[in-house]
DNA sequence: AATGAATGAGTTTTCATTCAT
DNA sequence: TATGAATGAAAACTCATTCAT
């Protein structure tokens, strides 16, 4: 038994990787890719230095595929979201408030890519995988804002890509930079009242905009 | 004359607190915290280790010193802008456009204070003179709403802190993800067009938004 | 064979941990614990520095580790002196002449406990195995004592932990402070003629103290 | 007045040697000498370290200084004690108990004079001054043994500097051990009884040692 | 005489990566 | 495949000493 469960560990070389991953992750998010250690990733996964250079070439190449494995759990979020089955104001409202949450839900998401953007990028511009990895939901996006805008509920001028970015900015931004905020707002931001009263905010903000139409 | 002067540079440490501190922040912002080397910084500033340990106490140290002083800078700049003279809309447009201007000229504050975030601001945390720095700006932006509503120009729902925090979010966003917002979107976001088109995107949504009284 | 041996040698990993004791023992002798260099360290066993602190962690408890090794060969060196076998007198000469031949023998030994003396025992307060390393001597010791009064060859009103503290305190503090002694006396004490007058006189004194039964 | 002031304290440079020698005993004694920091010494005596250089050479000329101070001063405390005038035992006992409490008193004495030994005397070999110190004392032992023989009071064989290294080394390890001591007997020995009961013993194998005329 | 800023060689320690087994 | 001991290059930080003022 002990022997078959031996086997089975041998053979399955993807949970194996997922696991790397998975320690990987948590400790590039929690201390940085400079500041990670090789050593804690190993004792967190259970399993050697050596195997993970196996699996890795490199400290880049690890802090690569954990970008990777993000971005796709992301566009799969994502492509959960049907948007094209909504009316365009209820299909904008379900994007930002899901944008939000997940970033609320994933900080790790937040602290490697913005460790990613310390570095220019550098990994990620080598994982062909993930360009375009947006497109899908651009492009629902500019569906829903061209539909509105027919149907007269929202103005007519607006680029889907910088309504993205805005979208997830609003955010991104908050959660991100919440420390420094705290600290120059002297105001604590972390609590659930913040987080719900900034998630509010950001649906006023977007909806305000969309919906003025003599812009 | 010269003498003296030769006198003034020996003697002015503020002038060589000054350099050592130019030269943190660019290495600092170029390599991150943990990726920044101090041997860098005493080349790059042509003073010796010890001397910039003399004066700072430790690589943290520094660090705390340069985020003191690019808020202090921050800070400074942002009251010249005399937002109290200017009528609502203009004033908010002054304040949007400065802000987002501000960041693309120093992408370094940007670079830096990401690094501060993911450091969970232990840094910021012990300077007291950043607490409550952003307070006459708030306040300003406040009495700004508050005229506007008056006038019927601005919606009257809109929370001072919130609407800021968004100005500055949707520009900081932009600049500081840019990285990897472009292999996403497989378009680069850099270009002197992209960076107007964002511009006044901002100041679209946010008139937008305040514009519309509906709520 | 010879590929066992190499073998061996690969994974033995308590001959390196000797190794690496060993020439941290003369490093520290010679140099004291401030003045040894953990770079000479390695070079005198032939291992890197890496290597030293992979199995020690630090200067201190690779101290710490030496200190213990080196009360654990005092210990096993007394357990070989059977004080119990012998009369009182005879047993008393042999604690007395060896004591101060394990001291002339290891000079280290007395350097690295001055030391640790100097540094107030912190190492050594760390390590449980030495507490109560003198007991089984003490209590020889105690026996030899007893004996030796009730025959009448010895006095009665003596303590075996100040005894033995005075049998080491007569060759210990002579070895350790040759070379100030020396100097204050004008005189080269280090000679062989030097410390075999030295080691009689402790012969004398000690003797002479317990059959002085007028006390 | 306070021109005067500052006048005097520059015209006492005597009196400034002695203040840094006073600092530099402390923080010789409390660390070491690789230990010590010449920045302490200058904080310590509030005089700047320039001058501390302009003084004394170098680290290990002040480190001499405080050693030559050191025997200065016990030697003038040991003329102080007119052996010369008491009878044989009374003599001794007067050296003996005077010993033990001069080295109880000052504790730094005992950790100055090993870290010198630690440095195989290199600092005190350079000072002329301490070069038969001790001989007066000696001279006076060797007068009391010599009469104390001659009335009958005790045995003859007695060579004086064996016995005086004998007195001061009885009390002189016991003090400078106590750290390790302490442990490996696992009994506190720095109580004010454990030390008095010290100093009895001491007093009893010379004394006993000396009066066993049957040598 | 007096200061303390400035230096640079050297310390302990760390860590990504390799490699013998 | 899998291990983890081993390495070496580099990191932060220190400190006796010097030197311009």
């Amino acid at each position: 038994m002990a022997n078959r469960a031996a086997r089975q560990t041998r053979r399955d070389p993807e949970k194996k990787s997922r696991d790397i991953l998975k320690a990987a992750r948590k400790e590039f998010a929690t201390a940085g890719f400079d500041g990670a250690r090789v050593d804690k990733i190993a004792a967190k996964s259970k399993f050697s230095k050596g195997l993970i250079y196996h699996h890795f070439q490199s400290k880049d190449e690890l802090f690569r595929s954990v970008l990777e494995q993000l971005y796709q759990e992301l566009s799969e979020e994502n492509a959960e979201l049907y948007l094209d089955d909504f009316e365009p104001e209820e299909g904008v409202v379900r994007l930002i408030e899901h944008t939000f949450d997940y970033f609320a839900k994933n900080p790790d998401f937040i602290t490697l890519v913005n460790n990613e953007n310390l570095m220019k990028a550098q990994h990620l511009k080598k994982s062909e995988n993930v360009r375009k990895s947006f497109e899908p939901l651009r492009e629902s996006l500019a569906t829903l804002l061209k539909q509105g805008a027919e149907q007269g509920d929202f103005r007519g001028d607006v680029d889907s890509t910088e309504l993205y970015i805005s979208i997830v900015a609003l955010g991104y931004f908050y959660l991100s930079n919440m420390s420094t905020l705290s600290v120059v707002f002297d105001k604590p931001l972390g609590g659930p009242d913040s987080v719900a009263v900034r998630k509010q905010h950001i649906t006023d903000v977007i909806l305000g905009y969309l919906k003025n139409k003599e812009g």
